[in-house]
DNA sequence: CAATCTGGTCCTAAAATAGAACTAGAAGTT
DNA sequence: AACTTCTAGTTCTATTTTAGGACCAGATTG
């Protein structure tokens, strides 16, 4: 028996990305993390995730460059789980599986969760595809296609 | 020991979503089929997967409404499996992906694939965070918060 | 300075995964 | 029609991952 499998090779981003995030927790403690989680015991008891489980989970993330540890912002000796630059990035790829679940897992009337804009109280927009113009696009109006560098390997 | 933690009863979207698509091949198999993948041998063959794991993904996802089985489109007796509406509403969680992995997980040289607009072969643009008004937002401009139902449980 | 809290590690049992072997029906070959 | 190959699975076993609890050291609180 090997490994489980290993997606990083394949050239697709997507499969590149899944490989480091796609597990089962990884984006349930992301999204904590957005929502201003940042301590080992918050995020165990908010995902009731077994902690061995988590701790994994942690260091992996910062060994990835998804999170960083920082000393406590309460002051104490304990250290704070925070995002990266990196991490942060996911931002757009929370807000797609949201309001994907939004659309297509709720009953009109579930309570839920919504995103909110601060300064307003407005629900943020939906995202959309669009073309570098600005032209809505959907997703019949693309494909993926292999792409050569930018540069070429050598003089 | 329970069974595998559920995450549908949390109030989250995105919990919710995750605990539909969340596992590691799910979202593979999405996106090969957002390729034009249909037959369970392209899906195999082209993901490296088990065909006991895909076989059970497959059902999965067809139970869950966001595949489809249609008779083969090349007139053959076996059948095609297909993305339903609520399976195609999951592309922007593949772009937003997709972009993320092609910021942070590629050295600039390597080669990968991308996401095209067919009609002009240009990439498409950044998805990009706004307000309802069209304002660009920045993931710290926003919150989560947990929202009543609009409509009222009984009258 | 004793009790408790925090953030882990370690252990075991159950569940999921990988891979190979096997199979039934469809398709193609002669 | 008979034989072979292809397709789409199912089933089996070994390995890995997960869930949950026991345990533990250092920090904090009373």
């Amino acid at each position: 028996m090997v490994k489980r499998v290993s997606l990083w090779d394949a050239g697709c981003p997507v499969a590149r990305a899944l490989d480091v995030i796609g597990d089962w927790w990884s984006l349930l403690i992301i999204r904590d993390a957005f929502d201003g989680v940042t301590r080992f015991g918050e995020f165990q008891t908010g995902l009731g995730i077994a902690k061995g489980i988590l701790a994994t989970r942690l260091r992996d993330l910062t060994v990835r460059g998804i999170l960083q540890t920082a000393p406590a912002s309460d002051g104490s000796a304990y250290k704070d789980y925070v995002l990266t630059e990196k991490g942060r990035g996911l931002f757009l790829v929370i807000v797609a599986l949201r309001q994907w679940g939004e659309d297509h897992l709720y009953l009109p009337d579930d309570p839920r969760s919504a995103l909110l804009e601060t300064e307003t109280g407005a629900r943020v927009a939906r995202l959309e595809l669009r073309a570098q113009d600005g032209r809505p696009l959907n997703w019949s109006d693309t494909h993926v296609k292999k792409i050569q560098p930018l540069t070429k390997p050598r003089g």
